[in-house]
RNA sequence: GGGCGAUUAGCUCAGCGGUAGAGCAUCUCGUUUACACCGAGAGGGUCGGGGGUUCGAACCCCUCAUCGCCCA
């Protein structure tokens, strides 16, 4: 079947994309139910989202895993699905509702849950058919979603068993408000934009000593209406006086102590600072410490409420700003007003300041159950890599706060618990528990009302690991594929997910849910800037594999995939790793015009020729360079690998090598070299395959290979030992031809000309090995008739001269050659080796260097000197020739 | 302020103790029957500055500078 001019993305991928799902394998267990099992789970995207360039790199390196290690005979389960995104959702069918005019209050719960889960059965899961696009190659039908029966059954267990053990608990902490989605919400949901504010400078009347204040300097005056304290540093000589006075708080009139603690930056403002521990967290620490007032100021909608003073209940913060600005200035009190720049926290959904508020929530103990985490990280059944990472997850992991797990919204799994009319809780997986429960408690029936507040979707994402593979139940896939081998995710996720997971995962099963944590880089765009919407440089990876391909994708985000490193990617990388494609494409089209087909049957360590037993060699290299790199994660080194030896030796050097013996070489070679160069490309195909799935499975397909590539077996060339005869020999060639076109290029010799070439004072090997090459050179090199005389013959005038090894290749191109031209080329070329040669003779002269380096490194030394020298003698010879003409 | 990281060819980045590399870009040449999404060749770097360890440093240590990110 003859090859269309080139690759067509579009079309193969579809085609492929079905022979593989039809194939059913994908599915993990099957057939494969006795080979060793190697498990991913696919960090659950949000089931409102859409395909990014992160998402694109994230699930293309898992992809390379899963297919690789299919091919290695591993049993493959990557365990796809989403998660249900609490607020993001509910605020997208909030949106929907706001266009029909209603309102989700009147709709009531129920019916606004069964909404979402109308929204999500007809557009959710967006991302899930857009990674199919990717190739990604999960197992579909085990698709789960956090909010599904079973994960749902996961987390009342979890919570019920975690309540019971007293590791979730209520309490009144300072939570991140958001007071216009009326919920708390999470660290990784506020985003910090720096703000040109302002610092005002409050003069704080000292009571009992008249015309004294101390000033303290804010950057929230409204807050001031709840202050319970000023603190100063203790070491302090300004304020030293002043600890364990106190002021009278204007506009409140309140009388509230000076403290000293360290919270207080001496360097910072005036370096004294008010102390609002309902308003700020460094504060509300500051007020235990202290045993301080805590009065909250604020409602939900972050108004000023009935705690302060009657002239500003009912404002808006920022209103209240304006007043209690306007109102110490009226009163003298404002020092001064300083800019200032400030990290003002915005709720990323909402969109508004969020409010560090007071209220009752529910807790999980993360301290405790980080205990296990880290011990398991120290102990390495869990290896992040890159490993320094793990300095970033033991650095939060030590100072882990309590993990807030409450949400004031619908969407999502409601929390377990009743309350007696008295308040008392009861948490049970189920209400009738609850109910028993609530009997024997209050010794009779007792109406219970349910907690409102559902748990945070990360709750949920926490157990995904196991959830996934049916916990609570005892099932086969848990024993067989937890824990699991490797997850794969970003950096920016470490905190809130991989912690998550391993502490769950510890604390309920015992092991650690995975072995392996690849931690990628972040995706920029090519100035180096974060992607997002607002700034418009968001880069749809459904644009680039609509225009490139999804292998050439999948390639460029390989090959970038360097550690510790941020991937700054540029439409102009994926149009070369197109071009990649393309290379492939055609190599596979010059084989398939030759009757180079994948053979059937091949011995690779029975082939005679040389250049076929010098590529073998060569692909065993490749092969083990690609197989190492991706053991070790290092995806942009297998991508290399893969690349350099696909264009750079077959396709340069093999192909243009074995030309003559395609099209006119005895039956015996000829034969061996389409086996040969069939069997090649095969093996190119299959190393391929986990980066560019598309094209190498429809060029396996059209090159006659059998069965799927999809499930073909990965190359094991660690058998193969490459012929070290056999690859001195091309070799030689490959520099002898290098040699040439150099110098041919450089003496401006057009490129069709042929010109003679004489191999001058070559030993025997080189002699033979001219005759075996005879045509290769004379091809590639563009030169005939070849000839060879002894070193002492006479050169003509005019030649080009090239050290090669022992001998002199003389290029006699009377009246092409500018003597001159030349003379100053091979003086070059002579003072290069000789620069070389005296920074090796200092080497060598040093004793220490003689004495310390390694044996091999001074033998090694050695040798380079000598052939140096050997060269520097054949370049005088050359020059004095050269001289001789002139 | 604390922590982490980066600084290597014009650009994007590998290399992380023993002869400075790749891709792209640039320049020159080229319709040799796989490929111009191509081929051949070339130019281009005192590896951010300074100090130290070492026989030997882009690589290890210290320090400074600049730029990121995270946490306050």
């Amino acid at each position: 079947m003859a090859l269309d001019k080139s690759f067509k993305p579009g079309e193969v991928e579809t085609r492929q994309y079905e022979r593989w799902e039809k194939s059913g394998a994908f599915a993990a267990g099957g057939q494969r139910g006795n080979a060793r099992p190697y498990t991913v789970v696919i960090p659950p995207p949000n089931v409102t989202g859409s395909l990014h360039i992160g998402h694109a790199l994230n699930n293309s390196l898992q992809d390379i895993l899963i297919r690789f290690e299919r091919m290695r005979g591993r049993d493959t389960l990557w365990q796809p699905g989403t998660d249900h995104a609490g607020i993001a959702t509910q605020m997208v069918v909030e949106r929907q509702l706001e266009a029909q005019g209603i309102r989700r209050e009147e709709l009531g719960r129920e019916a606004f849950i069964d909404r979402v889960w109308k929204w999500k059965a007809e557009s959710g899961g967006t991302i899930i058919r857009q990674l199919r696009r990717l190739g990604a190659s999960a197992d579909w039908a085990r698709e789960r979603f956090t909010m599904d029966d079973g994960l749902s059954e996961a987390v009342r267990r979890v919570f019920v068993t975690l309540h019971k053990q007293g590791l979730i608990y209520r309490d009144k902490r300072l939570v991140n408000w958001d007071p216009r989605l009326h919920t708390a919400i999470s660290d990784l949901e506020v985003e910090l934009r720096e703000t040109k504010g302002h610092l005002w400078h409050i003069k704080y009347p000292i009571q009992g000593l008249p015309n004294c204040h101390i000033v303290v300097a804010t950057t929230r005056p409204e807050t001031m209406l709840g202050d319970t304290a000023v603190a100063v540093h203790p070491d302090d000589e300004r304020y030293k006086e002043l600890i364990a006075k106190f002021v009278v708080l204007p506009l409140v009139g309140r009388r509230i102590p000076i403290v000293a603690d360290e919270h207080a930056d001496p360097e910072a403002g005036s370096g004294a600072v008010k102390i609002t521990p309902a308003h700020d967290f460094n504060d509300f620490e500051v007020g235990k410490r202290h045993k301080l007032e805590v009065i909250n100021i604020f409602d939900a909608d972050a108004k000023l409420n009935e705690n302060v003073p009657e002239p500003y209940r009912g404002m808006d913060r920022f209103e209240g700003r304006k007043k209690v600005v306007a109102d110490l200035e009226a009163q003298g009190l404002l020092d001064k007003i300083a800019d200032h720049v400030l990290a003002v926290p915005y709720g990323d959904r909402s969109g508004v300041v969020i409010e560090p508020w007071l209220t009752d929530q529910w807790y999980v103990d993360a301290k405790k159950l980080s205990v296990a985490a880290v011990e398991a990280v120290e102990r390495g059944e869990t290896v992040f890599v890159p490993r320094q990472w793990e300095k970033t997850f033991f650095e939060w992991m030590r100072n882990i706060q309590p993990w807030c797990i409450s949400r004031q919204i619908w969407w999502g799994h409601q929390i377990p618990a009743w309350y007696g009319p008295d308040g008392q809780v009861f948490v049970e997986t189920t209400e009738a528990e609850a109910k028993a429960q609530a009997k024997a408690f209050y010794g009779k029936e007792t109406q219970l009302t349910r907690e409102t507040d559902v748990l945070d979707t990360w709750f949920s994402s926490a157990l995904w690991p196991f959830s996934t593979l049916g916990w609570p139940a005892e099932t086969p896939e848990l024993e067989r594929y937890y824990p699991t081998d490797t997850l794969v995710t970003s950096f920016d996720i470490i905190f809130f997910w991989v912690a998550r997971m391993m502490m769950m995962g510890l604390h309920f099963l015992g092991q650690v849910p995975f072995k392996h944590v690849y931690i990628h880089p972040l995706v920029r765009d090519e100035k180096g800037q974060k992607m997002s919407k607002s700034k418009g440089n968001v880069i749809d990876p459904l644009e680039f594999i609509d225009k490139y391909g999804a292998d050439a994708l999948r390639f460029t985000l390989a090959a970038m995939a360097a550690q510790g490193r941020e991937i700054k990617l540029s439409a102009q990388r994926v149009e070369g790793y197109r071009n990649f494609a393309t290379k492939v494409w055609n190599a596979a089209k010059f084989c398939d015009i030759n009757y180079c087909t994948v053979p059937a049957q091949f011995d690779p360590a029975s082939v005679r020729l040389t250049v076929n037993k010098w590529i073998v060699g060569e692909l065993a290299k490749a092969s083990l360079a690609v197989t190492q790199a991706l053991e070790a994660f290092k995806f942009d080194q297998a991508a290399s690998a893969i690349y350099q030896f696909t264009w750079g030796t077959f396709c340069d050097w093999y192909i243009e090598f074995i030309k003559p013996t395609l099209t006119a070489g005895e039956a015996g070679a000829r034969a061996e070299t389409r086996a040969a160069a069939g069997w090649v490309l095969g093996q190119i195909l299959h190393l391929l395959h986990p980066i560019m799935p598309f094209l190498s499975e429809e060029l396996w397909e059209r090159m006659g290979g059998s069965g799927l590539l999809l499930v073909g077996r990965w190359p094991d060339c660690a058998t193969l030992t490459p012929d070290a005869e056999a690859v001195a020999e091309m070799d030689w060639v490959v520099r002898l031809i290098t040699n040439v076109r150099a110098v041919r290029s450089e003496m401006n010799v057009p490129a069709a000309a042929k010109v003679p070439m004489v191999l001058r004072g070559a030993t025997k090997t080189s002699v033979r090995r001219l005759d075996v090459h005879r045509d290769e050179i004379q091809r590639l090199a563009r030169v005939e008739p070849i000839s060879q005389e002894p070193a002492d013959a006479r050169v003509p005038t005019g030649s080009a001269q090239i050290v090669h090894d022992e001998a002199v290749l003389v290029l006699p191109l009377a009246g092409v050659v500018d003597i001159e031209a030349e003379r100053k080329r091979l003086q070059k070329e002579l003072d290069r080796v000789s620069g070389e040669i005296a920074g090796i003779e200092r080497k060598l002269a040093n004793a220490d260097f003689v004495a310390r380096a390694p044996e091999h490194v001074v033998a090694e030394q050695q040798e380079r000197k000598e052939a140096a020298i050997a060269a520097r003698g054949k370049l005088n010879e050359a020059l004095q020739r050269i001289a001789a003409y002139a």
